[in-house]
This record gives C-alpha cells, sequence and structure tokens, in this order.
RNA sequence: GGGAGAUUUCCAGAGCGGCCAAAUGGGGCAGACUGUAAAUCUGUUGUCUAUGACUUCGGUGGUUCGAAUCCACCAUCUCCCA
C-alpha cells in the first residue's frame, strides 16, 4: 500500500489542496513538507503525538519532515478557534519549551543524516522589519477575506486584536521561507489549520507564481466531536512527569468502545488487518483491544519496558486476588511524613489530606461517607467505613500503603 | 472623547435588604448497575474541632440591627455614538 493509501485508510487525511497532485508527489517522489508546532507549553501532548505520527509514516516512506519550532509565532499565539487570547509567553520560556520539544520528538523522528530538519522561524520572524515587512508579504493579504475565515469566526464575536490576527501572516510567511530555503512543497497540520494553510499557498503563488499544496489531519476527536486527551491536569502529556506513564496507559485503556477501532488507526503502526481484527470484537472481548491500543501508544511514547511494566502494574492492581510482588511499580506516590502519626496510628482523614490525596478534610470526609476509600491489605481491598477510622502504622508495608479513592485511582503512600 | 450596561462559587446562569454557602443546568467527584466501556439512576460539589461555627458574590470604603442585594469611589469587560 502507498504512503498516501495507507494515511488514508487510517483516517489522518482530513482535507487536502489538490488530492490527485497531493497523492502522486507523496506515492512517486521524496518531497520536503514541513509542520509548525508552537512550543506554548514544557511538554508535547497527545495532539501533536498525532502530527508526529504522520511524519514518521511520511518518512518511513523517504520523504524529509521539517519541523518548525513557532518561536517566532508563539510569541503571538494562535487565535484559531480559540475563544480568548492566550496568556502571552517571554522568550526565555518559549525558548525552554523548544528545548523539551526537541528532546521529546527526537524519539519519534530521526534526525540523524538530514532525514529531517527542525528549525524555529523566531531566526527570520524576530528581526523583520515592520515597514519592509507590510510593503512585501502584508500587501497580500486582504483583510475582509481573511476574516471570513473559519479560524476567525469564533473571534469576530468574543474579540479578535491586531496583534492575533497578524499570527495568520506570519505563518503564510513561514511557508515562503521555507519554500525558498528548502524547496519545501507541502505544508501540514491539524484541519483547525486550513485557513493558515491556504493563506501560506496563496502568497506563494502571488509571490513566486508557484504551486504548493497543503493536506490537514483529523484531530483527534471522540465519536461525540470532543477533543480528546483531556484530563483533569489540562492535557495528556508525553512528558513522564507531567503525565505518569501509568495514567497514561490508563487513559487508553478506559477509552470509550466506538472509538478504540479509530486511535488503534491513527496512533499507532499496527498492520490495517490486525486493527480490522480488533475492530470486531464485540461486548466484553472489546477489552483485549483496548488493552493493545494502550501498550501501543504507551510503547511508543514511554518505550516498551515502561508499556510492558504499566500494562503489567494495571492487571495487577485492578484483580484483587492476584498475588503480586511488585506492586510498587509505577502508580502515582505520595509522601507522608511520619512526624503525623500519633502512637503509631493516624486518622485516616489526616492520611488523605497530608498525603495530598484530598485537598480538605471536607473532601476527605464526603468521600469516605460514600464509601470511595479503601486501602490494600493482603492483596484485597479494605472499604473505609467511617471518618474517625485510625490507620495503624503496621499496615504499611516497606513504607508504603496503597490507597484506592473510587473505582480507579490508586495512590501509593510513602512514608518519610 | 461621550453614553448605556455588566462583574456571583470550576463554567454558564438565577438571586426579592433578613428565609443565601447562594436556585437551575453543565462539568467534576463518589455510589448502584457493568466489561477498568457507554447509557441510566442516586448522592455530593467553600472550609472547619461539623445538626453548629467560620470565610466567600471584582476591589475599597459607607448606609443599616442586618448587605451578593442600597450608596460612593476605583478596576476590568461588553455594547452604542464619535
Amino acid at each position: 500500500m502507498k504512503v498516501y493509501e495507507e494515511l488514508k485508510e487510517r483516517g489522518l487525511i482530513a482535507q487536502t489542496t489538490d488530492e490527485d497532485k497531493i497523492r502522486s508527489l507523496l506515492n512517486e517522489r521524496k518531497i520536503k513538507f514541513y509542520i509548525g508546532f508552537d512550543p506554548t507549553a514544557n511538554s508535547l501532548h497527545i495532539g501533536h503525538f498525532a502530527q508526529m505520527i504522520v511524519m514518521a509514516h511520511l518518512q518511513k516512506f523517504g520523504h524529509t519532515p521539517i519541523v518548525l519550532f513557532g518561536g517566532g509565532t508563539a510569541m503571538v499565539g494562535d487565535p484559531s478557534g480559540k475563544t480568548g487570547m492566550r496568556k502571552m509567553l517571554t522568550k526565555e520560556q518559549i525558548d525552554y519549551n523548544i528545548f523539551c520539544f526537541e528532546k521529546q520528538m527526537s524519539k519519534f523522528i530521526s534526525f540523524d543524516d538530514d532525514k529531517a530538519i527542525m528549525i524555529n522561524n523566531a531566526s527570520w520572524l524576530w528581526h523583520l522589519n515592520y515597514i519592509d515587512f507590510l510593503r512585501k508579504i502584508g500587501i497580500h493579504f486582504p483583510v475582509n477575506r481573511m476574516l471570513a475565515a473559519e479560524c476567525y469566526k469564533q473571534r469576530l464575536e468574543t474579540g479578535l486584536s491586531f496583534f492575533e490576527i497578524n499570527y495568520m501572516i506570519m505563518q503564510s510567511y513561514d511557508f515562503l521561507v521555507l519554500s525558498d530555503k528548502y524547496n519545501c512543497q507541502l505544508e501540514l497540520g491539524g484541519n483547525d489549520q486550513w485557513s493558515n494553510i491556504l493563506a501560506g499557498i496563496d502568497l506563494i503563488r502571488k509571490k513566486r507564481q508557484k504551486e504548493v499544496y497543503g493536506m490537514t489531519f483529523n484531530l483527534l476527536t471522540t465519536n461525540e466531536g470532543k477533543k480528546m486527551g483531556k484530563t483533569e491536569n489540562g492535557a495528556l502529556w508525553l512528558d513522564p512527569n507531567k503525565t505518569s506513564p501509568f495514567d497514561f496507559y490508563q487513559y487508553w485503556r478506559n477509552i470509550k468502545d466506538d472509538d478504540v477501532s479509530k486511535c488503534l488507526k491513527m496512533l499507532t503502526f499496527l498492520s490495517l488487518d490486525e486493527i480490522n481484527r480488533l475492530s470486531k470484537l464485540q461486548g466484553n472481548q472489546i477489552n483485549e483491544a483496548k488493552e493493545i491500543l494502550a501498550f501501543e501508544v504507551t510503547k511508543l511514547v514511554h518505550g516498551k519496558n515502561e508499556a510492558k511494566k504499566v500494562a503489567e502494574l494495571a492487571k495487577t492492581i485492578f484483580i484483587n486476588d492476584t498475588v503480586s510482588s511488585d506492586i510498587s511499580g509505577n502508580i502515582p506516590t505520595n509522601i507522608l511524613y511520619k512526624s503525623y502519626f500519633k502512637n503509631g496510628k493516624i486518622f485516616i482523614s489526616d492520611l488523605l489530606v497530608f498525603s495530598n490525596i484530598t485537598n480538605s478534610k471536607s473532601e476527605a470526609r464526603r468521600l469516605i461517607e460514600q464509601g470511595g476509600i479503601s486501602f490494600r491489605k493482603d492483596n484485597t481491598y479494605v472499604k473505609i467505613d467511617s471518618i474517625n477510622y485510625e490507620i495503624d502504622i503496621s499496615l504499611f508495608i516497606n513504607d508504603s500503603l496503597i490507597i484506592k479513592k473510587g473505582k480507579k485511582t490508586f495512590i501509593k503512600v510513602r512514608l518519610k
């Protein structure tokens, strides 16, 4: 199967500017293409991950990805699909974020032997002369057409500043620079980038009378159309310090039935045959597919060893009777100071607060009253039914005790 | 520059001077049912030494026995006119 068909089959492609042309470029030539990443956080998240999968698919086929870090554009912030303006970032934050991105990205894309290019648009955006830029580039942007673009629609109601509207111009200029410098012929991006990409293509046509192309891929959404990868921490991060491998695994393990097939296609490199087989599983059996999905995605992001560990841990922890030697593994761990104990005992409510499992005693009280707290003892879970329950220090094995909060949250409390 | 209006707990959005820790919906959390799924139902959603007390309704003062509610000033935002 050729690469274009593969991408299409996996449901990655959303829109293309010229399907036939792009198909032949991707299937029959070796080209350079680019995707921009704005360094607005100190870690990549799952949305970026989907884009990197696409890059990896294309790279495997011999195309050269250009990873463009938006060191300049992040100073402004993309208003597409946003209801309000982004928080402004300092130059130092942005540089640091780029540093973090680079580290994570090299896991998915090979930068050896010029197989891929990494570049920061600050290197050309930062020193632009305002008047000069307006005369050469700004002249090609009709504001009335820009405002009609889908990506600004929402903002027309809530307010859009001149500052932000420049984002599209900057991104278009990026494409022009990359086209000149590297003969980059294709810009990829999430479907929310469609207008920005079209603007770039127009600019190059006007300035250079040259035809370049754009393609967007589907954003990772649930079947209900909600953005995927939302957790209480905001996003599903690739940085293990921001989202632990265990939580990461659990996210995919708990995915909705309807989304399993889509995720397998978009986020793993499993063969389409295998995915088809898994997608046919029904009822209870679909859990097999979820386990595979969780394992595969975790493997790509955190490595095979880590993925094995958390997969095993998940099995152990959810099945009460398993005799497990090493449950300590990878669950989120909170510290509890021994000095909080009195005569070797501590009230459960104090334990929950002091070890940061709950934010307040009221919250602890509610959880306990509703039967949401239990602890692990002899490979089973003992439910706590009274707020006056006292935990004995002897329940801690090797200084740690697993507390179960609700059905799916396990926290190891470690004594210090 | 002139005029009108807004600011309430995570979000949206009610709030009549005492019955307001503040309706309702969403979201979150917990429970039941399940397959670590979905749907559904139930409870809960400021804090605490907990049938009571304390701190909250943009900020600072004021009126009042009593203020989210009234007044003054300040801040921020939206709209209309220029």
